[in-house]
DNA sequence: CTTAAACAGTTTAAGCTTGAAGTATTTTTG
DNA sequence: CAAAAATACTTCAAGCTTAAACTGTTTAAG
């Protein structure tokens, strides 16, 4: 990785090549985006596996049963997650298996069913979440509170930008 | 999410609730950026999938052959990627399936061997290559120089910071 | 030299994830 | 009301990924 030339430079490139001013940056911005963040999951999924004996997407399922007390549809969780609907299949029956997650009929759709947290599973759920908040602010802890908060803004540019070009490409 | 309270409030929370200050905001900043990486993601992922017949695991994997014409070890490349051993054999083993990389011997150690791309695999990658590069600008192109800088050092800040940590932890 | 250790790569079992196809149920439409 | 469409969920095949155990080869130690 080549450090920013600034854009003087990209725009002679873009004379010269033909190539959009930019497209460079964006990938190099994109790869670090991507490393950062695997370099984080990677050592979270870590984490979970191997002090609280269940994994990352076993929590996220669970922590959107921790919001609702009322319960969820599996499709429900599957669009809050966004993941697809056999992937909560799946998870729901192994979270079910551990007795950390129960099922429930609706009362009218015989379609449809309710997943809740058990009382222990609730009560597990407590504990993986602060080990988890713990985890993240220790490997994030050392940022400044300045920096912190523009990435934070930044990422939400990004991210509304991402969105609205996804929009754009059915139309 | 709540709007960012500033510092004081976070230290009158910590005073009270015993929270190191930042944790709930280090989660936020966390998930947010979790949640960016996922969308891109899974749309290069299905891109790659639809529009070329190839899956990212294995562009990242020939992009490693790509800049390194000589070839590469598996370790190697297991090491760049940042991938366990068996996952580089089986990437391997498709992609030789498909003619795009070869295996090659090394001249005196029999444990050792050398990928590299064939013509075929070259002449592949480079369209692919060119493909990934349009849609990284396409989705992210719309973002400012300004803040697409300040974004790459931010993140360059983050993974510092964290590598920091994860090096802290063995000691 | 011989043995032990290190190294390169493979295999395996387990879990995640998806898209597509399939089942059962409910809602909409004519 | 009957047929068609939509909905909720499950199953399946395929691919990615890992950790752990394993094979074969090379290097280091004694």
């Amino acid at each position: 990785m080549t450090p920013d030339d600034g854009p003087a430079v990209v725009d002679l490139e873009t004379a010269l090549a033909g190539t959009p001013a930019g497209d460079k940056e964006d990938l190099r911005l994109w790869l670090r985006m991507l490393s950062t963040v695997n370099l984080v999951e990677a050592e979270i999924r870590r984490r979970f596996r191997e002090q609280l004996g269940t994994t990352l997407p076993r929590f996220d399922l669970m922590a959107q049963l921790d919001r609702e007390p009322d319960g969820l549809t599996l499709g429900e969780i599957s669009r809050r997650m966004m993941v697809s609907n056999g992937n909560v299949t799946g998870l729901a029956a192994s979270l079910v298996a551990d007795g950390w997650v129960e099922r429930r009929a609706h009362a009218t759709d015989r379609r449809t069913q309710y997943l809740t947290l058990t009382p222990h599973g609730r009560f597990v759920f407590g504990r993986q979440s602060a080990a988890h908040e713990r985890w993240i602010a220790e490997l994030f802890g050392r940022i400044s509170h300045r920096d912190r908060a523009s990435l934070y803004r930044l990422l939400g540019v990004v991210k509304t930008r991402v969105r609205q070009a996804l929009e754009e490409e059915f139309e």
